[in-house]
RNA sequence: CGGGGCAUAGCGCAGCCUGGUAGCGCAUCUGCUUUGGGAGCAGAGGGUCGUAGGUUCGAAUCCUGCUGCCCCGACCA
């Protein structure tokens, strides 16, 4: 390609809506342009790199046995209603009414349409199992799109379905998704970890997410200093403490505690030491339960955590925080004064709370707190849980080492589904006995636009981007200096060019005339190009060209009559 | 959805407080010079100042409604 017939839509300032890096460099190196709150076009350069990406999925894909499919992006409601989502899912999925007034939705997903395809294709259990996917448009009306193409609204992404007659068969189609993302994501060269992850509503049995390590990563992700467990925090067991309760030291006082509505101040005014704290939090019961709400306490330095607490059967899902005003008519007093002692509610308390002794929690009367509370001696011990966030220092729940958190992307996702969907559409084949039986069914999904985004987020400098070879947009840029003007420069650069592109890299000369060297260069490292040679006169003269790589940090003479044979032997491909 | 902020040329911004008919840098176009690290000089084009209304002789500027966007939080197969 020809930097002066190509779209080079480079900015040197960033734009200032831009917060994390990948976005401000997609901006400035001219590979995207917002349209609207999470919608974005993709010029020229940005859409080299994403069909980079696509194809290594897709090459991946295939060679794990998978087939291509392509299914519509608007799907009708009628096969969400049969799964249930059509009210569940929420201001998520797009509805959208036809001429007719049928109702549509833009698809966030395809669990339905895949069933549905699957329940009317198959019959036997002989065909199976079978893995289909598609790499397409969704999309998914986010509450708050940002971070560029790293979270928008419409997105590209690579989903597939498997579906199976038994458990065990899943399981390896699973296991053979997992070894192929890991395939995908090494070839696309990023830093990245399978991680366990929360099945979500979705449900099924297990699930792992992909996370490519960067702090601007939305998730948490907790890894064991001591082995390769690695868990979303949203699913990271808290261990019990090892060690015993201590004994009760004190008698159990009521204080006057007025002006300490939160942890951090009850802490600071009454010297009490944060790991004796308790925090109460109230939140709605379920069903099953005979109360209203029900009590959730954590120590006063630990977090709830809500997934955890959802799985409760006495809790309402989704998790739902009590209102004040509840608070207040259920206990009389406000949030800031509560506590387990004399509380008309259950309570669940966390693992880490049924260890403490003498510790201090709201009395549930205005303005006052108990210190010195002791389980079985102040009041009976209630039920026990694990209903916390890990935090860094705890024991990893692999039993080596201990927990060290750090920020993650989420790039893929595969569940096993199990007959979720298969069940509610009634998706089934005749097994050895000619009886039907119901489909198991996994899904597994890889962010296609995110990838490219989190591959920057990775691989950058105060110059630019630094692409992974796999997926730079041009593996080479020949910058030629003066091309207009030189005729040695322009016959040579042209050559190399063609003897390059002849044998299959992809190349860019940078011939755009009246650009400064220093202009040409800056561009070149901007788009993060992988390779460059410059050709000048003054190299010319000398019988060689200068070569860089975009993470090297010295250029390098080379000499001209051998530069085709350098590049091919540089790339890594 | 709660809180905060912004909206002036393709991009980055000033002007607004104190009303008088819009400006700077980058980018773009023309010409000349320049070409190893985002060139120089001279000239040019480009803005219904988000939108609707109000106040006023006069509104980018003051007031009100609306819309869009950004940030924090809540939310997130």
């Amino acid at each position: 390609m020809r930097a002066s017939q190509y779209l080079i839509a480079t900015l040197k300032e960033t734009p200032s809506d831009a917060e994390v890096i990948s976005h401000q460099l997609m901006l400035r190196a001219g590979m995207v342009r917002k349209v609207a709150a999470g919608l974005y076009n993709w010029l020229p350069l940005g859409l080299r790199t994403l069909r980079k990406v696509e194809r290594i999925v897709r090459e991946e894909m295939d060679k794990s046995g998978a087939q291509e499919v392509l299914m519509p992006a608007i799907q009708p409601s009628e096969l969400w209603q049969e799964s249930g989502r059509w009210e569940q899912y929420g201001p998520e999925l797009l509805r959208v009414k036809d001429r007719h007034d049928r109702e549509f939705c833009v698809g966030p997903t395809h669990e339905e349409v895949i069933t549905d395809m699957i329940r009317n294709e198959i019959q036997s259990y002989k065909q199976l199992p079978t893995n289909l996917y598609q790499i397409q448009t969704k999309f998914r009306d986010e509450v708050r799109p940002r971070f560029g193409v790293m979270r928008s609204r419409e997105f590209i992404m690579k989903d597939a379905y498997s579906f199976h007659s038994s458990l065990e068969s899943l399981q390896q189609t699973y296991d053979l998704m997992h070894s192929t993302y890991c395939k995908i994501f090494d070839r696309i060269g990023l830093d990245y970890r399978p991680v366990l992850a929360d099945n979500g509503s979705i449900g099924g049995n297990s699930s792992h997410e992909f996370h490519v390590l960067a702090s601007s990563g939305e998730d948490d992700i907790a890894f064991s200093t001591g082995s390769d467990f690695a868990a979303n925090i949203e699913k990271a067991e808290a261990l019990a403490p090892a060690c015993d309760r201590g004994a009760a030291t004190q008698a159990m006082t009521l204080v006057d505690t007025p002006n300490a509505k939160t942890i951090a101040q009850l802490v600071e005014q009454h010297g009490l030491d944060i790991e004796k704290t308790v925090k109460t939090l109230f939140v709605v019961a379920s069903e099953e339960c005979e109360a209203d709400f029900v009590a959730l306490m954590v120590r006063g330095d630990h977090d709830l955590n809500e997934i955890k607490a959802e799985k409760l059967p006495e809790v309402a899902e989704p998790l739902e925080m009590a209102d004040e005003d509840s608070i207040r008519k259920l206990v009389g007093a406000g949030p800031g004064s509560l506590g387990p002692v004399n509380l008309p509610i259950p309570v669940i308390i966390d693992r880490t709370v049924e260890k403490m002794a003498d510790f201090g929690a709201g009395a549930n009367i205005e303005g006052k707190h108990y210190f010195g509370i002791n389980w079985e001696r102040d009041l009976p011990l209630p039920k026990v849980a694990d209903i916390r966030n890990v935090v860094e220092g705890d024991p990893s729940p692999c039993g080596n080492g201990t927990i060290s958190i750090k920020r993650g992307i989420e790039v893929g996702h595969i569940f096993q589904l199990g007959k979720k969907y298969a069940e509610a559409m009634n998706a089934t084949v005749l097994d050895e006995n000619g009886k039907a039986a119901t489909l198991d069914m996994g899904c597994y999904g890889i962010g296609v636009t995110r990838v490219v985004a989190a591959a920057i987020e990775q691989n950058n400098d105060d110059k630019g981007i630094i692409w992974p070879e796999a997926i730079a947009p041009f593996t080479v840029a020949i910058v030629a200096l003066k091309y207009e003007k030189s005729d040695a420069v322009q016959q040579q650069a042209d050559a190399l060019y063609e003897s390059l592109t002849a044998a299959g890299v992809e190349v860019i000369l940078d011939d755009r005339p009246k650009v400064s060297p220093g202009a040409k260069m800056a561009d070149m490292e901007l788009m993060g190009i992988p390779h460059r040679i410059v050709i000048s006169d003054r190299g010319i003269g000398a019988g060689t060209y200068e070569y860089k790589a975009r993470r090297d940090a010295d250029k390098q003479e080379i000499a001209a009559d051998q530069a085709e044979a350098f590049i091919l032997n540089a790339l890594s491909v």
